[in-house]
DNA sequence: ATGGTTGCAAACCTTTTGCATCGGG
DNA sequence: CCCGATGCAAAAGGTTTGCAACCAT
């Protein structure tokens, strides 16, 4: 019934204590279907749309209606264990939040593949940016467009 | 009928050269409604999403239909004289992009107020970042979110 | 004359909502 | 038992598309 739940169930006990943490603070319920959606979405592709999503849940409770997941997936926004991610101009995609790594994305523009990276002077050097004009920052959202190294070669090689 | 089209009509040449230079390319043609709605953008707001423009169309020719305003915003973004802009998880707005003058966003999530900036060290933080993966980096898009200065004093003083 | 363009309405896609029923605490 | 949660279908945005008439070249 249940795939691929137990073995990295530790790898995502901070999100899971998170959310249900929320719900009790908020006066929401656990449910059966949260609790499948919630499986699903922290084992699920670390870029994934809300229609692949509830295809997966499907797979495992065919039953669960797509609102339900709608629903749970905005509890999952709201308390901060997903984030909407927009690559190109296609529909959003949700990603899971792992602790609190905060990471950039580098987007190739020829293959579609994403790159996550952290970098701690482009980190200071748009704190000392926004400052200069007076804001104080609270997060960003970064997203370089390129060609990844394959790509790179694949042209190369093919000139 | 037209307003305020010829006293800054000299600002906008590059875009509209740009504009027409792709429709020959392409085979399209100059029509009045493309005209109208190259027009209409270039002098709107600088962050217009499709529905405004399209109001202000319309203002200046009640005729011209929804489907050829969003044909032509197309156009724009394929040809490159506007490029979209997602401020927070709202619809899309629509950005003029004024010659080669990048710049990224400052978004106050208090008032929704946003700032434009450049930063040339954040420029080349972002180069060294990417390059360090082996990621050509075409363009990008940075938008911090955060608190402007108008929303920090008023925090204070309601203190 | 020809092939792209337009306006209209309908279709589309993603997300939200109303409602009667269900179920967790 | 109560009130929130669910599934369904319908509604609600925002954007695209099919089509017959239109118009720029």
């Amino acid at each position: 019934m249940r795939e691929a739940a137990e073995p990295k169930s530790d790898a995502f006990r901070v999100q899971k204590e998170i959310f249900y943490e929320y719900l009790d603070k908020q006066g929401l319920k656990r449910t059966q279907q949260r609790e499948v959606i919630l499986e699903t979405f922290l084992h699920a592709d670390h870029h994934i749309n809300v229609d692949q999503l509830i295809e997966r849940v499907r797979q495992i409770d065919p039953t669960i209606g797509q609102s339900t997941v709608y629903r749970t997936v905005n509890i999952f926004l709201e308390c901060g264990i997903a984030q909407e991610l927009r690559l190109t101009d296609e529909t959003r995609r949700l990603e899971p939040i792992i602790g609190n790594r905060h990471h950039d994305h580098l987007i190739c523009t020829e293959c579609g593949s994403t790159i996550e990276f952290f970098n701690c002077s482009l980190e200071v050097a748009q704190i000392i940016a926004a400052s200069k004009h007076g804001f104080k920052p609270a997060r960003h959202s970064l997203k370089i467009y390129g060609t990844c190294r394959n790509c790179q070669l694949r042209a190369d090689t093919q000139r």
